[in-house]
DNA sequence: TAGGTATTTTAGTTATTGCTTAAATAATGT
DNA sequence: ACATTATTTAAGCAATAACTAAAATACCTA
């Protein structure tokens, strides 16, 4: 036991070990789910996720052009991307176009979708 | 002007200021997205918003519990979500009762439904 | 082959994150 | 008032993240 449990009225250890076996049982999926989150939760590459799903591919030239931001930069991002499976890339002579992954492609949607419709309450 | 453009076939400066002004009207809603993403991305407090959004309410001892940390940490998480407007308090007693907060609860749902549908291509 | 362009990689710096420990608050019961 | 419990806060530390600058790679063209 890590921590000191404390005796409160409600759970009870039963209560506990369900709730674990739930979490267990969704562990794998929402461990992916966060790899991609945390890749989306940051601001540039948000707006690049954005831009590649408006236009559909971009190269790292593009990006930077439309961000404003250092080449090097831009490509740090799209590796990490890349690497996380979110975007693919496709050479064409020495131009490197990116473009969201199948795979991925949905969930981006709709977490862009949510950026659009939700009126985004803000913090605080 | 940042960094050195490229001189290349696609894009003109016509394109590129077309992407950026479509990225500026979704920009205010891109960075809030942002904010959620960045918090729901670590795994810790993915699980947490899952646990939440199956239980409806638990309080940070139950919490600690379920993942087996130290209270201290679950009540940084805890605040980090409170402040990002993710979940809300609600004191009974000594007790702190933390829940969905109504404004991200559909945001919040439908991502973790991409956790459990989405057959979380795995990276790389 | 040489030179230029697009991109990636490496190294270094600074800022942020997540955790631990310990102390501080706050509410409850004796 | 005092001890106990639930939670928060503060301080410190190790790991990670994002950016800059510089060097390395890859491809194209003359």
């Amino acid at each position: 036991m890590i921590s000191s449990s404390c005796i409160r009225v409600f759970a009870d250890t039963a209560y506990i070990e369900q709730c674990q076996q739930r979490l267990a049982s969704v562990e794998p999926g929402l461990a992916a789910l966060a790899a991609v989150l945390s890749l989306a939760g940051n601001r540039v590459r948000l707006q690049m996720l954005f831009l590649l799903a408006q236009e559909q591919q971009l190269c790292v030239c593009d990006l930077a052009d439309v961000l404003q931001m250092n080449v090097s930069a831009i490509s740090q991002h799209l590796r990490k991307l890349k690497d996380g499976g979110v975007i693919q890339a496709r050479k064409v002579g020495q131009t490197v176009f990116y473009s969201l992954s199948a795979a991925q492609q949905p969930l981006i949607h709709s977490l862009l979708a949510a950026a659009s419709t939700s009126h985004a309450t803000s913090a605080r």
